[in-house]
RNA sequence: GCGGGUAUGGCGGAAUUGGUAGACGCGCUGGUUUUAGGUACCAGUGCCGCAAGGCGUGGGGGUUCGAGUCCCUCUACCCGCACCA
């Protein structure tokens, strides 16, 4: 009588003997002997207190590399733990009246239990969270040592503040002119905060970026389009006549990527904050109204798309460095006086916001870069009914010395005069801005540094650390609870002894996230973490692809700097893999409220809502969430179906890199691989032979065939692939229960168990079981391909005629091409279509086709 | 505007990288078991055609004995950045 195999029996059953022997654990670095290190990390998870399917999928791709590189013999590290501060926690704390900490330590907690479920090949005995003051005081120590080597700094300036969630907000949180969490109108506010200095590490953070081989292109491309480099020249336009009153240096300094179009300048824009138009606005009510009318122009993307270029002629003039004539200064409301040096030069011919400006302000267009192959003195430009810049390859014109250059030469010889008349230099600028980490909240790790009436900022000893949040606070009102708590702000100054405050500041949540992988790799062991580091194989989100993923790569180069990491380790993620989402149907009623996809039902004239009968509208597949109402909980997942079901569901419809559509159908199938897959193993003799299987059965062949396709898929994150060669050898399986060797069964058996382990853990140990093994299949090696298995020795050849498929041969897979073009040529089917004609040619790819053209 | 990507049956997708297009799964059709529904199992399923055969990987063109794969060109959709000089 044939058994079902029953996950909720059998799931916990075989995780109890995972923890007893406790399989999971990292050897350290002396224990490994000769096997190498493989570090799999996916990114740790913010502790909600509920896992989704997207987690599922996540740490279910995380979990095969991992698996697959332990089978492999591999010294594994495959560590979990939780990015714990953030807002989330400091919101609950506000409506529910919980403490930030208790919340969240609960929610941890739920979340192991959930995990633990899943039956993840992970090495629990690293968890941390990062709110653990252990964590944070490390990471206190980390920040002194970066104020010490001058990567942390304190500066006035201009931030964006959430005026939501009542905080600063770093460049890269700032999506379309909003706060990343809050959805709200960021605003611009003058404060004096921290940063650290990113920007020291533009240049290496942009040349690493080729290193990263292992990394998707477009995650490479958007850090490199973030820090933005562009290589040009700065230089002075010096006044003509007399220097405005109050002016700094000689003139107006300006950066160009296109020194080749000088000739065409004609005229000069300053930032409407740039500090000559500050001091022109004192006492000059025209200007400041002009100042006012541009800061109220929002940074939407629609504001910026639909704004109107506006200008503002401050009646001042420059001399052209090249030719005998000066430029007016203008101040334009599109010159941002955050990129270069918040001053332009204007050439209306090739640039089409200068062209725009013109236009609007009647200023002359003076081309100077002529297109290939247009007629001399080809209007591109000068025309007024000219709208469009032309920024395209040529020749330059119109330009003294650098005429008949190509825009190469030019910008080289430009350069180069500029340089020798001291007027400026060769730069290189970038887009990227120093990253700013204050964060005027409690549930984050605080600033270990206190300011003193009489010795000033003074860092917090590290012998004092860690600096402990306090747990007496209030969220009864808005704003930062440390900043309002007096008994834990004043302290006694390091230095002097006297009266001090704390910095009431904690740092940027993305902080914590920027080292967290070199805390798991060692603790505070540093040969340990040499050992471990880099990262071989991380697993995430491409959500973090500026974010956390360019913050990580900038701490790893500081932790370099100030020995905290070995420098070569720079490059913490040696391997980069971004998983897509899981979508699920969302449905809408007629009221345009969401409805769950598990209450819908195929009704006569369309879908309707299973309890009341009213239709409901179809909505795309979107990703999973509350709003939408289209989750599914893996709880409840695991309990219909069991965790080794839900697991390869979200790996098996799917490239990893896309999108997976989540259906009960696909769901149910793959239930039901799994109870065919034990039916194969439940066919076996009840004491399977141990006789070793030889010759070269079908079934072997089959079998070997499909374990080398399953590790070179997994080898390459093809895990779709993987999945639908297991489900093709499980066919093939059934198919041989009758009449192969019983040998060759077990043995295929046991083969197809330890690729099914990488996906579905609990059944193949239960498969292992039945086949006789006494110990556990995720400690069993890796299976060898037998290569001779591969080879066939005869082979079925298509044969083509003029291309065409018509017939198919069998011949011996090593006969030579006369023999195989002899039996192409004999085959009736070739032979009719032939048809009598001359054969002309024939084409034999040995193993492949024949092609026989006539 | 700049950059990256995608396009294959009713659906998700596969194709050893230039060599039998549609593996595997879902769905669908027919059948067996079942009191019925469901489950399970068996067979079939790219399109047109009774068949022979023809057509077929977003459109058009090209290279080649042979193209989903390489080249040119066009189109649609998705993602990221965006007044960055």
């Amino acid at each position: 009588m044939a058994s079902r195999y029953d996950p909720q029996v059998a799931e916990p059953k075989w995780r109890a003997a995972w923890e007893e022997a406790d399989v999971y654990r990292a050897k350290a670095p002396s224990e490994a002997g000769d096997a190498p290190k493989a570090y799999i990390l996916e990114m740790f998870p913010y502790p909600s207190g509920r896992l989704h399917m997207g987690h599922v999928r996540n740490y279910a791709m995380g979990d095969v590399v991992a698996r697959h590189k332990r089978a492999k013999g591999y010294n594994v590290l495959h560590p979990m733990g939780w990015d714990a501060f953030g807002m989330p926690a400091e919101n609950a704390a506000m409506k529910e009246g919980v403490h930030p900490g208790a919340w969240t330590y609960q929610n941890i907690a739920d979340m192991r239990a959930q995990f633990a479920k899943l039956g993840l090949s992970l090495d629990w005995s690293r968890e941390f969270a990062t709110c653990d003051p252990e964590y944070y005081g490390a990471q206190q120590a980390l920040f002194l040592d970066l104020y010490e080597a001058g990567l942390a700094y304190r500066k006035a300036s201009k931030v964006n503040w959430d005026p939501v969630d009542q905080t600063v907000l770093a460049n890269e949180q700032v999506i379309d002119g909003k706060g990343w969490r809050s959805g709200a109108p960021v605003e611009q506010r003058e404060l004096t905060q921290w940063f650290f200095k990113i920007t020291d590490y533009a240049e290496d953070l942009i040349a690493g970026l080729k290193t990263l081989e292992r990394w998707p292109e477009k995650v490479r491309t958007m850090q490199a389009n973030w820090i933005g480099r562009s290589e040009g020249l700065q230089m002075r336009f010096d006044w003509a006549g007399e220097a405005p009153k109050g002016a700094p240096g000689r003139g107006v300094e300006v950066f160009t990527t296109r020194p080749d179009t000088l000739y065409g300048a004609s005229f000069i824009a300053l930032s409407p904050d740039h500090p000559l138009t500050v001091s022109l606005a004192a006492g000059n009510g025209e200007l400041e109204a002009f100042r006012a009318a541009c800061a109220a122009t929002g940074t939407s993307e629609e504001a910026i798309e639909t704004a109107e270029k506006m200008g503002f002629d401050t009646g001042l003039r420059v001399r052209h460095p090249f030719e005998a004539r000066s430029l007016p200064v203008w101040i334009a409301n599109f010159v941002l006086m955050g990129y270069g040096t918040g001053a332009i030069f204007g050439c209306p011919a090739h640039d089409q916001r200068d062209l725009d400006f013109a236009r609007k302000y009647d200023l002359s267009v003076i081309p100077v870069i002529q297109p290939p192959g247009a007629p001399e003195g080809t209007d591109n430009g000068a025309n007024e009914t000219v709208a469009e810049a032309y920024t395209g390859p040529g020749r330059v014109v119109n330009s003294g010395f650098l005429n008949g250059k190509t825009i190469e030469e030019a910008k080289a010889a430009a350069i180069d005069r500029i340089e020798a008349e001291a007027r400026g230099t060769r730069t290189v600028n970038f887009r990227l801005r120093d990253w700013g980490v204050s964060r005027q909240r409690y549930w984050g790790c605080p600033i270990p540094i206190v300011y003193c009436e009489t010795c000033g900022l003074v860092p917090v000893p590290k012998s004092d650390l860690p600096v402990r949040l306090p747990e007496d606070v209030s969220f009864d009102v808005p704003g930062n609870p440390l900043e309002r708590n007096e008994k834990w702000k004043s302290c006694t100054c390091p230095a002097c002894g006297g009266p001090a405050t704390r910095e009431t500041d904690t740092l940027d949540t993305f902080v914590d996230s920027s080292w967290y992988y070199a805390r798991f790799a060692s603790g505070e062991d540093l040969q340990e973490r040499a050992y471990w580091m880099p990262v071989d194989q991380y697993v995430g989100g491409v959500e973090h692809a500026v974010l956390h993923l360019l913050y990580a790569r900038f701490i790893a180069r500081a932790m370099g700097k100030i020995g905290l990491m070995e420098p070569a380790h720079g490059e913490p993620f040696a391997g980069l893999f971004t998983q897509g989402m899981v979508t699920h149907q969302t449905f809408k009623d007629a009221a345009g409220d969401w409805v769950r996809p598990a209450d819908v039902a195929e009704g006569e004239a369309g879908p309707i809502v299973l309890a009341t009968g009213a239709p409901v509208t179809v909505g795309a597949s979107e990703k999973m969430s509350k709003s939408k109402r289209n989750t599914v909980d893996p709880d409840a997942m695991i309990a219909a179906y069991g965790a080794d079901v839900a697991r390869l569901f979200t790996l098996s419809d799917s490239p990893p890199e896309r999108d997976v559509e989540w259906t009960q159908a696909g769901v149910e199938g793959t239930a039901r691989f799994a109870q065919r897959v034990w039916a194969n193993f439940d066919a076996l003799p009840q004491s399977p032979t141990q006789m070793k299987p030889s010759g070269e059965g079908a079934l072997r062949r089959a079998s070997h065939k499909a374990l080398a396709a399953i590790d070179q898929a997994v080898e390459e994150f093809r895990f779709n692939s993987a999945v639908a060669t297991l489900y093709d050898w499980t066919n093939t399986l059934k198919k041989a229960a009758g009449d192969a060797p019983e040998a060759d069964r077990v043995e295929a058996c046991s083969l197809f168990a330890r690729c099914l382990h990488l996906f579905m853990p609990h059944l193949a140990e239960a498969c292992w079981a039945r086949l006789g093994q006494t110990g556990l299949v995720v400690n069993a090696p890796w299976p060898e391909v037998d290569a001779a298995l591969l080879e066939e020795d005869t082979v079925t050849l298509p044969v083509q005629v003029n291309g065409r498929r018509r017939s198919e041969i069998k011949v011996p897979a090593a006969a030579g091409r006369n023999d195989v073009e002899a039996a192409a040529l004999a085959d009736p089917a070739v032979d009719a279509h032939v048809a009598g004609r001359a054969v002309k040619k024939v084409i034999v790819v040995p193993g492949r086709i024949v092609n026989i053209v006539v």
